[in-house]
DNA sequence: GATGAATGAGGGTTCATTCAT
DNA sequence: AATGAATGAACCCTCATTCAT
């Protein structure tokens, strides 16, 4: 969705400032129960103007969802080597990479991360076709120069790579929720995940790797 | 929460037809998107009454979830052999059971499972505290008469049941994705799920499990 | 259209007092510039009363229309003798009919006539359907037992009706507009129109009519 | 209404646009309906400039109205010959005419007719000076020269006139109510009108006309 | 002359909740 | 216990109009 010029056009802060407004209402109320004129509010922008950037509350929705994806992508993406290494040492740098990503953009990829499982019917088709574009996306980056010498045989690469992002999800999940029942900064947080999550990914390397079980 | 006495006294039937009129609403439009009108038109109840009895559409909400839950563990629950068996067995075992369950109750479970991924911040801390309860109580229960003799030196058996938990949950998750986006009958989904599912364990297997490496 | 049930329980005063109030508020403006909220203010009705007791705008609107063409019907029909006359008798005496009509219900007359010019799409066909299905009905009851015995020979008796009645359409108009530049109680209105109204007929007659010619 | 002096130093073709992408959306819509930002945007102007032209929407309509009937009386009065007939042929002549420019000026004519029948109050009075003033106009002309000697004796001029008036009003408006139910070309239609038309007047002149009872 | 971003009141409609019966 | 009429705030969105540029 692309919104009205005049609001590519607004100096970036102000166009920062709105999204933010938007962003935070969506996060909080999920697509049905944020208010648009929450939304006005906080940006201080009047209600006409919101919709004459961007006609209605889907298509500002859908908006955001393509900003912030954009944005996550390009930050995670952009100098980023493929040298040749295995999965695990691949999956830890991209894993501290993305944390890197929460802590500078909290809203945006807070945001991302609720869409996602956003249960409005009016939005859900979109979604699930965003979902599915990127994850491809991301798994064929995450393959290419991947080191797979050390693959158990009979273990089949694909599944190797989803068990972990499966655990990777669980773990981050899990922590998430403890998170929001007493919030600290972020990169604590991370700081404290990261050893447990090298434990879970012990666990796996075992059951992926060929030469780890000597 | 607790509704009132008098929806309690209802005979079975009726308390069904409510609570389903109302989960059926729930699922489709989520906690904002459902509408107490079209509950109290679907299980022919008045408004009045419906308040009389949950006081407040969040009183109701929240009594559905623990009244689903309750349900589902019961069931779950109920004839339960803990006869000695590893991890996988057992997870095997259980797995089947819960999809029996949600071949039994689909509109229970489903309201679980959406419920799980709410959006609305009004019920957000609820529903975590649920969640977690929940989780403790099944982990606890899942160890009970565990044959962990096979477990790998060196991994911890919370770890270990946890990644497995992880995976499952991974894989669920993506396939009901697919699942809504091509709805089959969900008996179909699980009969194509199991022998994924098993390929994805075989490889925690290998990870946790120490005679698995000969 | 049928509103709800708990409209037509109204006591009749009442209801009476919400029809006036949008018929006014629709009178005023037309469909398009005419405001629920005005006319719940003026009803002293809440805005979520009226959207019970109507649905929609559209919804009131149509039902508005067929309460008033069956009052105006009712009332005109009620009691009528079909007596053996010539159509210019018969053609004044429901003149007159028509004319009390319009002083013992100006809102509603008022608003059938004003309705019948609508020019906002999204009641168009509506509207056209209800012209059509009225006006068929009314010249099958004009011509029961009518006395045409001194049609001019070569003078089509359809033709030679409708040319009155556009005569007495363009009596109307014309007398209509002036009265409302100026307006004044409406029998004095009517009683001033049936003189010159008696000239434009006398002038039809000439032509319609065999025995006038001597 | 006078719009400002820059509009009407415009190029002609400009001038045309701008009024023609008003005047389609006044015919779509009515007075209440229409959206000046529609007109704008099919008129290829700003808002600003257009409320620079004419200072309010109402102003804009006023102005349309006055344009129009301006611009159709002059066509049809241009060069026009008042060579003495009777009033039949006169009305014969002037109705083609008439219908002439309805085919050679359908959106004038077009927003003229309906704007006839604009059932919002906040132009109406404004709409009917400016009806009351044209048909004065119109039957002061519709005199000039003519001949009235076969006029029966007893029957007043004047009022023979507008009886034709009526009568030619009346068919038109019911055939454009049919028009409007299944659209076709507007020449078929007039070609269609005519010959019934004429079975209408051929009874009016009977009642006017002295010489045609023989 | 000309732009179009900005306004905020108002549009029709739905909502959870209350309360007289 | 049970009803459903009644509320009014809030919903998303559109409008004619203004004004800094």
């Amino acid at each position: 969705m692309i919104p009205h010029p005049a609001f590519l056009n607004l100096e970036h802060e102000r166009q920062e400032n709105i999204r933010n407004a938007c962003l935070e209402e969506f996060v909080k109320g999920g697509y049905n129960g944020a208010s648009t004129n929450t939304m006005c509010k906080n940006a201080c922008i009047s209600k006409g103007l919101l919709f004459y950037y961007f006609e209605s509350k889907k298509d500002l929705y859908f908006y955001l969802i393509e900003h912030c994806t954009k944005l996550i992508n390009e930050v995670f993406f952009e100098e980023l080597e493929f040298k040749k290494e295995n999965m695990f040492d691949r999956i830890m740098s991209w894993t501290l990479r993305k944390w890197a990503l929460y802590d500078k953009y909290p809203l945006q990829y807070g945001f991302l991360a609720k869409q996602l499982l956003e249960s409005s019917t009016d939005v859900e088709q979109f979604i699930n076709k965003m979902k599915n574009e990127n994850k491809t996306y991301a798994i064929e980056l995450f393959m290419k120069n991947l080191d797979t010498s050390n693959l158990r045989s009979g273990v089949s690469l694909e599944k190797a790579v989803e068990t972990i992002l499966f655990v990777i999800e669980g773990v981050r999940t899990k922590n998430i929720a403890c998170y929001k029942q007493s919030p600290r900064p972020l990169n604590e947080l991370h700081d404290e995940i990261l050893p447990e999550l090298k434990e879970y990914l012990d666990i796996c390397r075992l059951g992926i790797c060929a030469d780890e079980n000597l």
